[in-house]
RNA sequence: CGGGGCGUAGCGCAGUCUGGUAGCGCACCUGCCUUGGGCGCAGGGGGUCGCGAGUUCGAAUCCCGCCGCCCCGACCA
């Protein structure tokens, strides 16, 4: 993509109503704009993020045996008022009604319907075990969004749905969601804790939530220092081995991490040694739980088992906040200058500034590197503004690309390009006909 | 929902107290000059001053009502 060509609105000073580094950033490189108290459009630079998280979302939800569907925005309150939640989850509930006066409402989150849509679709045992999962947009009336995307109303979230004959297989099936989030935030670039949390509305048994550590995170946690030398997701798994997913859980389960809500003093002290105990801030990225029979019991969600009795189901649900998670992950890697996109999310794979656009030469050289790297599969996004060279450079530092190619008359003379890596800042002279093969090798 | 603050050009702000031709910086346009870290000179375009109703010869400014947004707290993927 040629800059001159592209739309990205990128704005010099901080907007004021930003308050968070995230917030500023993401409103300064053009990818966001807001449109009511936590309600945003998606330009460009910030949509090409979001899609990119939300792949590698679906790829690891997929991973794990998950099964893609897409349920609608807007619900019926009928089935809400089965499950008792209608008037039960209170004015975050955006409530509307249709031109029938029916009543429906904007869904903050799905176990009803997916309940119903699975009660309706399975008779047997033979049908379960099964997980589903959609990624979709949500609204939940906040009484006070904040801090940009990272507390939006309308915010775009994963969730999966498990549904099992037993307690037992529940609990599989919860661990595999718990190994597939380590694996994804993994490749998000991001450590994040797992940390036993209360069940709040959606109710529950057993829940853990998966926080990234980040000054302006707005839990407190307390947690043991050794999770930094965990392994975190590397590691191979077979997903329908029982043991050793349940292996990897209890090895990120073993370690004490708390929020502030769910703190026990006393435990912490005496399972963390003093030097190994660390205080800050997190932000909630995911979040799982298991319910048992919460829905399925009132939404009649049951099988015939293999005795002939009817069993009604064990779920579970679990929850990414995948728009939340563009802001997390700058909350998490950003320096002075801007943003630093891990390689897996970035809008583009390349940024290729023209120092001297205009110039024949450069302009030839650019263009060839464009389309060599092009060819090779890489997204490249080509400042070829004419702009003096000072302003390119802080775009392409601002907007985070990985990694930068600089050409110019200084390089030009030898024949080489400068690439930059935005990350460590290192840089290496490359000769113009090995910038292709150097960096999509 | 309690407390505080703000709404004037795309962004950041001044002007409001004390009513009198709507301004500054950045960004943008044209030309020249430049191009290796937000360049220089010259010229220029862009505004229902959040909305409505009042007071007044005259309202961004004063009065009344409304709306929107932000921050702090209690709540949350």
């Amino acid at each position: 993509m040629r800059l001159s060509r592209y739309f990205m609105p990128i704005l010099r000073d901080d907007p004021k109503e930003a308050e968070i580094v995230s917030h500023k950033l993401m409103l300064r490189a053009g990818m966001i704009r807001q449109e009511a108290a936590g309600s945003y459009s998606w330009l460009p630079m910030g949509f090409r993020v979001l899609k990119k998280i939300e792949q590698i979302v679906r790829e690891e939800q997929n991973r794990a045996g998950a099964i893609e569907v897409l349920m609608p925005t807007i619900q019926s309150a009928d089935l809400w008022r089965k499950s008792g939640r209608y008037d039960a989850y209170g004015k975050e509930m955006l409530r509307i009604k249709d031109r029938g006066d029916r009543e429906m409402l904007f869904g903050p989150t799905n176990e009803e319907m997916i309940t119903d849509i699975f009660r309706q679709g399975v008779q047997s045992y033979k049908d379960v075990p099964r997980n589903l999962y959609h990624i979709q947009w949500k609204f939940r009336d906040e009484v006070r969004p904040r801090f940009g995307v990272m507390r939006g109303r309308e915010f775009l979230m994963k969730d999966a749905y498990s549904f099992d004959l037993t307690r037992e297989a529940g609990q599989h099936s919860y661990n595999k969601m718990f190994v597939s989030y380590l694996k994804t935030f993994a490749r998000l670039g991001l450590k994040a804790v797992p940390m036993r949390a209360e069940t709040g509305p959606i109710g529950g048994d057993d829940s853990h939530e998966f926080l990234i550590l980040a000054e302006t995170g707005e839990s407190e946690v307390f947690f043991d220092k050794g999770f930094h030398d965990m392994d975190w997701g590397s590691f191979e798994i077979d997903y329908d081995n029982v043991e050793s997913v349940s292996k990897v859980v209890d090895e990120f389960t073993s370690k004490y991490a708390a929020t502030s809500e769910m703190h026990d003093a006393a435990d912490y002290e005496k399972r963390v040694p003093t030097d190994r105990r660390v205080t800050g801030r997190g932000i909630e990225v995911g979040h799982i739980f298991f319910f048992g029979t919460k829905y399925s019991e009132p939404l009649g969600c049951q099988v015939q088992g293999p005795d002939g009795k009817m069993v009604v189901l064990q779920s579970g649900s679990y929850g990414i906040g995948v728009s939340r998670l563009v802001g997390g992950i700058i909350e998490a890697s950003h320096d002075k200058d801007g943003i630093i996109w891990p390689e897996s999310v970035a809008p583009f794979d390349i940024g290729l500034i023209n120092v001297k656009s205009g110039d024949a030469e450069a302009d030839a050289a650019c263009d060839k590197l464009y389309a060599g790297l092009t060819a090779k599969g890489k997204d490249v996004l080509y400042d070829d503004r004419a702009q003096p060279g000072g302003a390119k450079f802080a775009t392409m530092d601002l907007i985070g690309l990985p990694w930068q190619v600089i050409v110019g008359p200084r390089g030009l003379k030898d024949g080489v390009a400068e690439i930059k890596n935005r990350k460590t800042g290192a840089r290496e002279s490359v000769a113009l006909d090995k910038v292709v093969e150097r960096l999509a090798g």
